[in-house]
DNA sequence: CTTTGTTGACTTAACGGTCGCTAAAGTAAC
DNA sequence: GTTACTTTAGCGACCGTTAAGTCAACAAAG
């Protein structure tokens, strides 16, 4: 389950039904896609998949539980492993977040068919996301007090900062020039200027 | 059609049906709302919805006509009423897609329906979208060479700035505490971050 | 060894309900 | 009488979901 490094993304390893959840989802959306379509995509029958999930909705939430936990988990793995302070903190969760977005780019499309989940499915990932936010912001707050940063308003950085990396999926393509490693990097030194590092300092 | 101001945001000026299906689209996105929803919230019944449209997909194309057009037509505004200077420029834009993105926050979440939308129509937007795109670039790129701004990418942080910007209805609430103008003054500081120029700079 | 019972994985067939959409008739204003 | 618009009624298709049966694998009982 854990992965063996942060910087390092295995190909997703899926049971055969969320795989192919997973791209008609992607594709035609929760709304948009059927329960013929997930089943005929993954290779079984309509009644099959009911064997394996109990609903059309706990699929996709089988889905997104296994993209919120990774991303956290990694963002936490590189906050850890940088050297203590704010600046090197910041590059290391700002690359990892960008690498998961990228790399589980159809995963993180899902997001935003996160409001017709139930409320209490909802309220999980909305806590996840907030933890996110906070490991974040924590570190953006650090290198204000500490005027490594150049910021106004930490909380309002960090809110812009995720908001620019999560809208990396509706541009990012797979097959296109751009490998995840160069948008992490680009991204990155965007960041950096956002929170008033520039990119000479050491 | 054309507003006094691109400042000046009077409430949206729509036929009863849309503003209707405004509603609903945004509540429970394209695919999950029924043309009955759409019919019973505008007071109308299904066939008096059909007169005036031909389908359910042309009544979200009206509404993203309606929302694509001003966004660009302000933001072009924005630009021609500023000083003839990067920064001026700049912040301008940038205040006036902010503030469209909050005033009409309704019909911006309707952006992430845009891919179920058939093809001819997703070109159309996709142009818009590329228009604006190359307004804000212009103005980055100018900055970038006569060093007002300190950017490594014009290009990067364009699209960088414009998702930013796009993300802020995932978590604006028109009831809650900040009003469209404190969060495009705040943008706007962050903003000018991102392209590496201060606040201080005049 | 066979027989029998149990489980797990999956099938065929279909349930009631809702979907987007429309034909045809009606009404009110000009 | 024409135009603008609404109504009642319902089309066929598809929706998410389920009941009931099939079939291989395996274990305990004879």
């Amino acid at each position: 389950m854990a992965p063996a490094h942060w910087r390092h993304y295995p190909p997703l390893d899926l049971p055969p039904i969320l795989r192919g959840a997973l791209e008609v989802f992607t594709a035609r959306g929760y709304h948009g896609s059927s329960v013929r379509e997930l089943a005929t995509h993954a290779g079984v029958t309509v009644p099959g998949l009911y064997y394996h999930y109990p609903s059309k909705q706990a699929i996709l939430v089988a889905l997104l539980d296994a993209c919120v936990g990774e991303l956290l988990s990694r963002a936490g793995a590189a906050h850890d492993e940088a050297a203590p302070t704010p600046r090197a903190r910041f590059t290391n969760i700002v690359e990892s977040i960008v690498l998961t977005v990228t790399h589980r780019s159809a995963l993180t499309v899902l997001d935003s068919e996160l409001r017709y989940l139930e409320p209490e499915s909802r309220r999980h990932y909305a806590a996840a996301r907030k933890q996110l936010e906070n490991l974040l912001l924590g570190v953006v707050r650090a290198g204000h007090q500490s005027r490594t940063f150049d910021v106004s308003s930490p909380e309002d950085t960090t809110r812009a900062l995720l908001g620019m990396f999560q809208a990396i999926v509706t541009w990012y393509d797979p097959a296109g020039p751009l490998t995840p490693p160069e948008i992490a990097t680009r991204y990155r030194t965007i960041a950096l200027h956002t929170v008033g590092a520039t990119e000479a300092q050491r």
